[in-house]
DNA sequence: ATGAAAGCGCTAACAC
DNA sequence: GTGTTAGCGCTTTCAT
């Protein structure tokens, strides 16, 4: 009972002419006469004729689909990542294949392969944690296949773009903050230091100290494996215990952060009055613990745009034989200081 | 300086073969001998051969490719849904091309073309809120594509398969919870009810009063246009200043009921002791607020996997040209009631 | 056990 | 202004 797809050839075969002529017809092609063209548009219309993109990416080699690999797409940030990418991307007229690496390096290696078995025209990345070679995307590369990777980005990749957000001022910011908060025995609860992000953040946490002459004390500065709420929990419980202990808490990212302020809570001590505490990433959920947590926000949504822009302009250039060399960037997002209740002492917030 | 792709061909004239042979060894077709086929795959290999599964589609007929449309991808429980679907598909051997409607019925109607000129092997799609007519879709199904809905499912299409949440029995279980907790004077924020799941939630909640005997108050029952935590917070700042104010309030979703959290505490009223608060998604934020939100958890997840198998199965039984006509499903997921310290007096909780 | 050839639907170079 | 033809990479029927 159902229709079979229209194609080129019938409607070419009920207006008695040539599928070429239909194929340049529908694509408003100047030589052929109006009337030839209105009565093709007429009828593809009439019998809801959808160009079948399979075969047109055969013949032209182009697919006008973007891969994107992503560790994990439940996630507030990845999630407006991609939207932006989605933007972007259907803006200039390509769809999106989107895959998940699940943190897990063999399924990035996979997901590479089906994008390239799929002949996606670009690849958009941000790599696992678990990723520390990228011989699978350099083989991309060799093959033509452009690249861009964001956030999680490929640092010793030659010839290729990508879009970082700016880790070691928001959190340099975020320790000035601190300091001119009158804030000055400053713990910093730090993630694992291999994606790089974490390592920025740290560096910039001991060079604002630096800067304002404040002495480092190691014993504020810990680490979190698992990067989760109950890591800051236990970490912050044994930092409230210390003999000078800190006033503040800056975590590594907003989860963290609350599981701090639970211990803080439980402690019967007071934010901001007693201890600051500071996060990372703007989630929803900063804005909704109690005090409302101040953190750095990431321009998720911008990222996926800008990495997308990237990849689409390198696309063109591969597609346009020029003859100079293709000019690769970086991008280098600036983040967002959302100071909330749980660095100001008065309850009157700038608003 | 960059490879071409490999294709069959290369293969064949390497190795002095026809292209044939090269396809059916790589299928360990039982025709080709085993060194024959041992030789090819070797070839392969070595030169990293993937197969074009554009060229495939067209051959085949079939893109091996699932297209998704949701409403929205920055939400907990889409994204959710989404890497459920992601992973059914890609066990299944299939790729997925996501689309956001915005909630907008043009975007959908231009997605599901979209899809439909991608060549997609079937579509599973969640409508937008302002999706009323859905003849978009029913040309779909004409043409044959077979079509999956979920959660803002297609009530009135016949012949397609679909996953819903038990919202009735979620909300039912959400009012039996608070009378059994002692509370008697339960009002409800309820959502637009065009989205037939608020519908459900707020149908429940009048049967489960009407179930126990109480008699329903017209002013307990408040719709949210915009499902804000403002509106949320709006609303319960009226419903406290009532002369006979409710003890219990259930909003229709998390964010309402943290602005109705809000509201409480800011009157001066204890929760759960004064008022208690439940919502309904089971968010992120849901645990982490204070008190810690019961609420109901939606299996979001579990919905992708689910959506996604069935429409596999009814892709599979196009391409067998079975003569029985296919079993369309109705599969509706249970929730899960996460009581938390939002209701529960004492602040010994079961584990 | 392998090859030749047709064709999926579309586009573009070339012909008239 | 329109038609003819070849071919993108693959699968598959039919030969041999």
């Amino acid at each position: 009972m159902k229709a079979r797809q229209i194609t080129l050839a019938d409607l070419a075969k009920e207006l008695n002419v040539s599928s070429a002529t239909v194929s340049r017809a529908l694509k408003d092609h100047p030589d052929i006469s109006l009337e030839t063209r209105q009565k093709v548009k007429d009828l593809a219309q009439k019998l809801n004729y959808r160009p079948n993109s399979i075969a047109q990416g055969l013949r032209k080699q182009e697919s006008k689909i973007l891969g994107v690999i992503i560790p994990e797409i439940v996630h507030h940030f990845f999630s407006s990542v991609i939207s932006g990418i989605m933007e972007a991307a259907n803006a200039a007229g390509y769809r999106v294949m989107i895959c998940q690496s699940m943190e897990m390096y063999s399924k990035e290696v996979e997901d590479v392969e089906a994008l390239f078995s799929s002949r996606v025209d670009g690849i958009l990345i941000s790599l696992a944690n678990e990723t520390a070679n990228i011989d699978h995307l350099r083989k991309m590369k060799n093959y033509g296949l452009p690249i861009v990777s964001f956030d999680k980005v490929c640092y010793d990749m030659k010839d290729h773009s990508m879009v970082i957000i700016d880790d070691f001022e928001g959190a340099y910011n975020v320790i000035e903050h601190l300091i001119d908060a009158g804030y000055d025995r400053i713990a910093h609860l730090h993630g694992p230091l291999n994606p790089i992000t974490s390592q920025n953040r740290l560096n910039a946490y001991l060079k604002a100290l630096k800067d304002h002459n404040i002495p480092k004390n190691e014993d504020y500065i810990v680490g979190c494996d698992k990067v989760t709420q109950q890591e800051g929990y236990e970490i912050t419980k044994q930092l409230i215990n210390m003999p000078n202990r800190p006033n503040a808490v800056f975590a590594v990212t907003d989860l963290v952060a609350i599981g701090a302020m639970v211990a803080i809570k439980e402690a019967g001590l007071r934010i901001p009055e007693d201890i600051a505490v500071v996060g990372f990433s703007d989630w929803a959920m900063a804005s909704v613990v109690e005090p409302a947590l101040t953190t750095v926000a990431q321009p998720g949504f911008e990222m996926g745009k800008i990495a997308t822009s990237l990849l689409i302009d390198e696309i063109k250039y591969l597609h346009s034989d020029s003859e100079q060399d293709y000019n690769y960037q970086t991008k280098i997002l600036k983040t967002k200081l959302m100071i909330r209740e749980s660095t100001v002492k008065t309850s009157v917030l700038a608003s």
